[in-house]
DNA sequence: TCAATTGTCAATAAATTGTCAAGATATATA
DNA sequence: TATATATCTTGACAATTTATTGACAATTGA
């Protein structure tokens, strides 16, 4: 899950973006004071993924937020202003912006612009769940920060899994979404499902992760 | 002297664009014609700092174009358009656009995001890992300080992975990717990972660099 | 309790990879 | 142009890794 911090005091178009981000996923935390926003983020700078920034802000100028941002931790910043100022653009590539809009934009150049910049800082998102996390881009899995290496049959189904967290999949359903050929018996499902357990650490007596369904199959559990 | 490639079938906009560059202390090669522009880069690739890319070309388009410049030499791209395509906006960055203009757009803010996209490639101008070193610009590899001389092709795999660290190449990506021909066959691919392998002494058994995906393919190996 | 289902061991089957060596192709040199 | 040299390609086959499945114990739920 990505999370945005947004800092922009014109309400309107702070809850549109908000609205528009969460669409693409995005969580959005928006703030129209900069100094509580500077404040959340002192508190849990990885929490975020990115910073959008409006320059015409209130108390603090946008270019002192950035600094600040910045100095705290190494968040990639997208700019985005009313000011037509060619000097404040200036100024703002010099910082060390690593995108820039002007106003009014799309929403959606927005998401765009995001996204090239979350891929040219290759910080990718990934997804926590208890002792695992899944780095989307690459597929890589860690538990406890170390790679699991999975094979490739058991890294499809784990994939599933994460791509469905607290769906019920049949073993039937686990042949199909996978590249095990259609007619692979019941046991073999079972025993990549142990394979898996075994490898993320999931005690299959009473196991965190993957379920049993009895008489169904299994899935992986999650609880927000 | 940074040397600028533009492409722009707007003989107008071609000379207002490339008269202010030169202001900027930029040297301008500019082409209305696709074609004339990719055979320029192809003759001298390390002429060039920087391409600027008009979407709305003739002949060729412009994300060809792109692709083709891209195969050539890892060059930065910015992308000018007056299509207002968000679908093709899309398209550019997942190519792997290092930035985007729509026109009308000011002459300064093209050198503003020239210098952005400059300096955001020249910050990794040199990547060290483990015993090897690579020299981003000139596209050398040394092995403990000693230049390693690969053929054609085994240097294109090779800076494929290291321009995407941790990434899963399968075999026909790499054949893609590369000069390869199209029905090259997989063993091929494997002969050619072997001896990389061998020339930046990775043992195959247990490679710390290329590591074998099995059944899926290769990736180069970087933990953070 | 008991029939159905699940977990996993261990043996076997199947698929993939590593690289040799031979020949084809491309490039450089005389 | 002819010849030498380097590079690329690919089948073959051994080594390795992964996938499969029956067997049987453990567990589940009616």
């Amino acid at each position: 899950m990505k999370k945005v911090l947004l800092v922009e005091d014109d309400l309107v178009l702070q809850k549109l973006i908000s609205e528009y981000l969460e669409e693409y996923s995005y969580l959005c935390s928006a703030f129209s004071n900069p100094v509580e926003a500077l404040q959340t983020f002192r508190d849990k700078p990885d929490d975020f993924t990115i910073a959008i920034l409006d320059l015409g802000l209130p108390n603090m100028d946008g270019f002192d937020l950035f600094k600040k941002l910045k100095q705290i931790k190494d968040i990639p910043i997208i700019i985005s202003t009313a000011r037509d100022d060619i000097g404040n653009k200036i100024y703002g590539y010099e910082l060390g912006t690593d995108d820039y809009l002007s106003k009014p934009y799309e929403p959606r150049e927005l998401v765009l612009r995001i996204e090239a910049t979350l891929k040219r800082y290759n910080k990718a998102a990934s997804i926590k769940i208890h002792d695992l996390s899944i780095d989307i881009s690459s597929s890589r899995v860690f538990l406890n920060a170390l790679e699991i290496e999975f094979t490739k049959i058991e890294k499809e189904i784990f994939l599933l899994f994460i791509n469905n967290l607290n769906k019920i999949f049949s073993r039937e359903d686990i042949v199909n979404q996978s590249s095990l050929k259609d007619d692979t018996k019941n046991r073999t499902v079972d025993m990549h499902i142990s394979n898996i357990r075994y490898k993320i650490d999931d005690n299959s007596k009473k196991p965190k992760y993957i379920k049993s369904i009895w008489g169904i199959g299994y899935k992986f559990f999650y609880d927000n």
